[in-house]
DNA sequence: GCCTGTGAACCTTTTCACAGCA
DNA sequence: TGCTGTGAAAAGGTTCACAGGC
C-alpha cells in the first residue's frame, strides 16, 4: 500500500476526483505537459484552492511555481479511483432505463463493463441488447458469482428495489447504483449511491418557485 | 408570501424535502393520520433528529407528544418544492438516455409535464416518441418559449452540452437538469443540478478499491 | 516571480441533549 | 409520559492568505 492510498480522503474530495481526471483526460489529448491549479479548477468548474486542497490529500504531486504533471496526477488519480482496473457490472431491471444504461457505451470507456442484464419478466429473458442476453432474475445468484460482479445497477421498479438489493448484496457485490425512486439499505460494508431523476426536478422546482415569488439566489455548486 | 416561505432553508434541507414526500405520499395512501420523526426518519432513510431540525426550518407543524399530521405536512412540503403547479419540461438530445427519459413515466406524475422533445438530427426530427413529436433543435427558442418551459433536460453528448445549455437560458429556461458528463456553467439566476453516471461508478470504484486492499468502512449516506 | 501546499478562519451541516408542551 | 423544537457542541467542508520551494 503506498503512502497516499492510506491517507484518509475526504467524502467530498473523493466526489470531486472523477472531474480532475475528466479534465486531465481532455488536456492530455490536447499534449500539454504541465497544468495550474487555476486551470484545472476552470476545466472542472470549481476554484483553485480546492483543487489544491482536494489534490494535496493524494500527496504533493506538484511542483511550485509550475504546475502539476498532467499525465502523472492522471496517472495517481486512476490509481486512487481504482480505474486501472476492470470492474464487471451487472443491470437489473431492463426497462426504459436499464435499456438505455445497457446501450450505454461511455461506462464502458473506462472499466466499466456491463457484462450481465437481469429481469424479472420472463418476456423479456433471453432477449438480446447490444451484445448481451437478458438473464431471469432466478438466475441473479449464480450470474453474479459466474462474473464476480462487483458493482450493481439498480433500475427495477421501486417496490422491487429492496429485495433486488439484499440479493445483490447476497451474491456478493458490494456496491450498488440505485436509479429506482425508493429508500434502500445496505449492511455495513456495502456502497449505495442513489440517482433519483424525480428528486433532482423537485429541487430545481423549489428554486424555480422561490425565484417566481422572491428574488432569492440559487446554489451554484453542487457536492456530488 | 407566508412566514414559512420567507425562512431561509439551508440547501441540505432542501435536497431531502422529496424524500420527506415520498415517505408520506406512502404513508398517506395507508390511512395514517400522525407521524413521528422517528417513523419518518425510518422510511426516509435519514436519522430522527435530521427530520426535527428540516422540518422546523418550514414551521412548526408538529404537536409535541403525538407527531406530525401526515396530510398537512405533505401539503405543506408540497407547496414549499412548488409540487402544487404545473412545470413544463423540454428534453434535448433524444438519443437513448434522452429517449427513455421522454418514456418515463413517474416525472409527469407529479407536475412535470415533458411538452417538448429536441433535438439536432434531421433523421429524428419530426419522429413520434409517446404523443410527442421531435423538434428541431433550430426551433429550440420558438418552441421553448412557447410552451414557457422552465425546466429542460439536457441529455445531449457532452462536445454540446454547453451551447445547448446557452441556447435554453436564452430561451428564458431557468432550471436545467443535465445528464451530459461535460462541466457546464449558466449565469446567476439559473439552477443547474448535474447527474453523471460515469462519476457515480467512479466514486463507488474508489470505495470498491479501498475495500479491496485495506478494511476501510464506506461511507453509509449521500447529501444529494 | 510564480504557483503549490497548508495552517487557520469561516461557514455549513449534523448530532446531541434537553426544555417545553400536548 | 412522549415526542417535538431548538440551542449548543461537534464534525465536515470551503476559503483565505501566505510561507515555501522552484
Amino acid at each position: 500500500m503506498t503512502a497516499a492510498s492510506r491517507r484518509r480522503i475526504p467524502e467530498a474530495t473523493v466526489a470531486r476526483l472523477p472531474l480532475y481526471y475528466r479534465a486531465l483526460m481532455e488536456t492530455g489529448e490536447r499534449q500539454v505537459a504541465t497544468i495550474s491549479s487555476e486551470r484545472l479548477a476552470e476545466l472542472a468548474g470549481v476554484n483553485a484552492a480546492k483543487v489544491r486542497k482536494d489534490l494535496s490529500y493524494l500527496g504533493s504531486y506538484g511542483t511550485r511555481g509550475v504546475g502539476y504533471d498532467v499525465e502523472y496526477l492522471l496517472h495517481e488519480i486512476s490509481r486512487e479511483l481504482g480505474l486501472t482496473r476492470d470492474w464487471p457490472v451487472a443491470i437489473v431491471g431492463i426497462g426504459n432505463l436499464g435499456r438505455a444504461l445497457a446501450n450505454y457505451r461511455g461506462f464502458g470507456a473506462r472499466g466499466f463493463r456491463v457484462e450481465v442484464l437481469i429481469d424479472a419478466d420472463p418476456a423479456l429473458v433471453g432477449h438480446r441488447i447490444g451484445e448481451l442476453a437478458v438473464v431471469s432474475i432466478d438466475d441473479l445468484d449464480e450470474v453474479v458469482r459466474e462474473h464476480s460482479i462487483a458493482i450493481g445497477i439498480l433500475a427495477t421498479p421501486a417496490s422491487a428495489a429492496q429485495d433486488v438489493a439484499d440479493r445483490l448484496v447476497a451474491a456478493g457485490v458490494t456496491s450498488i447504483l440505485n436509479f429506482a425512486p425508493a429508500v434502500c439499505s445496505v449492511p455495513e460494508g456495502v456502497s449505495m449511491r442513489k440517482v433519483d431523476l424525480a428528486i433532482e426536478l423537485q429541487i430545481l422546482s423549489f428554486y424555480q418557485l422561490r425565484r417566481a415569488t422572491s428574488g432569492a439566489t440559487p446554489p451554484r455548486e453542487r457536492a456530488g
